[in-house]
RNA sequence: ACAGUCUAGUGGGCUGCCGCUGGUGAGAGUCGCAAGAUUCAAACUGGAGGAAAGUCCGGACUCCACAGGGCAGGAUGCUGGCUAACGGCCAGGCGGGGGAACCCGACGGAAAGUGCAACAGAGAGUAAACCGCCAACCCGACGUGAUUUAUCACGGCGGCGGUAAGGGUGAAACGGUGAGGUAAGAGCUCACCAGCAGUCCUGGUAACAGGCUGGCUCGGCAAACCCCAUCCGGAGCAAGACCAAACAGAGGAAGGUUUUGGUCACAAGUAAAGGUAACUUUGCGAGUGAUCAAACGAACGUCGGCUCGACGUCUCCCGGGUAGGUCGCUUGAGGUGAUUGGUAACAAUCCACCCAGAUGAAUGGCAGCCUCCGUUCGCUUGCGAACGAAGACAGAAUCCGGCUUAAAGCUGGUCUGCCAAG
């Protein structure tokens, strides 16, 4: 994956399952979006956050569906990884078809429309984190 | 140059910064007595397509099955060649289309059998008779005439009958044209043409072509069943092989060891006494063995009066095997450039070259510049600016050979036609 190395991955089933679970039984943080979903595990361990992808086959054809895998990563990369909230967490974002406009191209401001999502999940991390200590 | 035809290639380039992944790996850490194992990692270097796609054929490879043969089922279907193989390719034949270059064709069998043919039409298969055409015989009513007064003759009409040339229907109607022939007609006869047959002749490896001879006119559909010929075992890299936590099941083995203390036996040695001495006696006694007790450890618990035995737990070994990992995994029917053979597909020989190997799945992101194309605007009419994801189709997943489908541009070559010019 580009940007991301293996340790900043969800590399098994079992990761992505742990992560959405964790939003199920309240632990973990869930942002919906028009053009993406994120679910964030609770924090772990004191080590970078992880990322996992889930683009289906509704999103276009795999050369559709790579191009919006790359655009995430790379924000990932540039902006995410730094992000003190997100230290120790799984992130799993999971892009939807309406990414993709009528002519079957992807959106210009794809990373500008993930980064309105970021933000309000780097909100809803922070908050809690503030009032705990 | 225009319109076409066939065909080959290309599928942006350069630079910077930040990344991902494979390989090599300076160096560093951890574990280990060591051998080694393992983690991180600078630097260098490889990293999508012509279709990677559809998964439609054919193979390689792997596992399973398999004496041999047949049936069923499927695929293919002019001939010859190429190939690992093919439903592919090349060359040829035949049929069809086009003015031509050229293109298209499941292109075996309808005289083995079964079956099918909408609508229209008279008739759709051992054909049929609607409009037509038609001499005689026969039948009917009518008319005219004759007389033997209920018969005869003649006439047209109708029926019976003959006919399939013409009209009409249809995708298709039992050869075509001409002549003879006839009441009218008809392969009824003849000539030519078309088709058919032949153990014929010539050319060709063959499909087939040309000829000769013969009699004859026998419809279509096999992408309907079917017949004939040829080929085909099944599943697939999530194949399969190996390592292996956990784990259940099954088989085997050990079932005792250590420490402390007591008692007994043996005992190296040592001390004392006696003896001139060899030595004798007594005490102490490391250590060894047996047994008892306790502790640790697990050989303990349950069944049983006890032994044998059974079951459970525990230890070890063998075999199985999930998670996970390693291999398979990219050097191959590979390929550059020559030469030779062949019309060609292709083959042979020599020779550079090594060219993705991921696995929640890399091959990218952001800038800048240069050309290409499109749209819009401006005007100096061929230049400038802006915009468009360099802009189409599209992303390797075991590997090859094909086919099919998708699609912006750009570049070359072959041949054909036509106007004008030379």
């Amino acid at each position: 994956m580009p940007g991301i190395s293996k340790s900043q991955r969800l590399l098994t089933k079992r990761d992505f399952d742990a992560t959405l679970d964790s939003q199920q039984n309240g632990t973990g943080v869930k942002i919906v979006c028009r053009d993406f979903v994120l679910v964030a595990s609770p924090p772990a361990a004191d080590r970078p956050a992880r990322l996992g992808l889930i683009v289906s086959r509704k999103v276009g054809n795999s050369v559709v569906r790579n191009r919006v895998k790359r655009c995430v990563r790379e924000y990932f990369r540039n902006e995410l990884v730094s992000q003190q909230p997100l230290n120790g967490c799984n992130l799993v974002v999971i892009a939807r078809p309406s990414l993709v406009n009528q002519e079957g191209r992807v959106k210009d401001d794809i990373q500008g429309s993930l980064k309105h999502c970021a933000d309000r999940l780097l909100k809803k991390l922070s908050g809690p984190s503030k009032s705990c200590p």
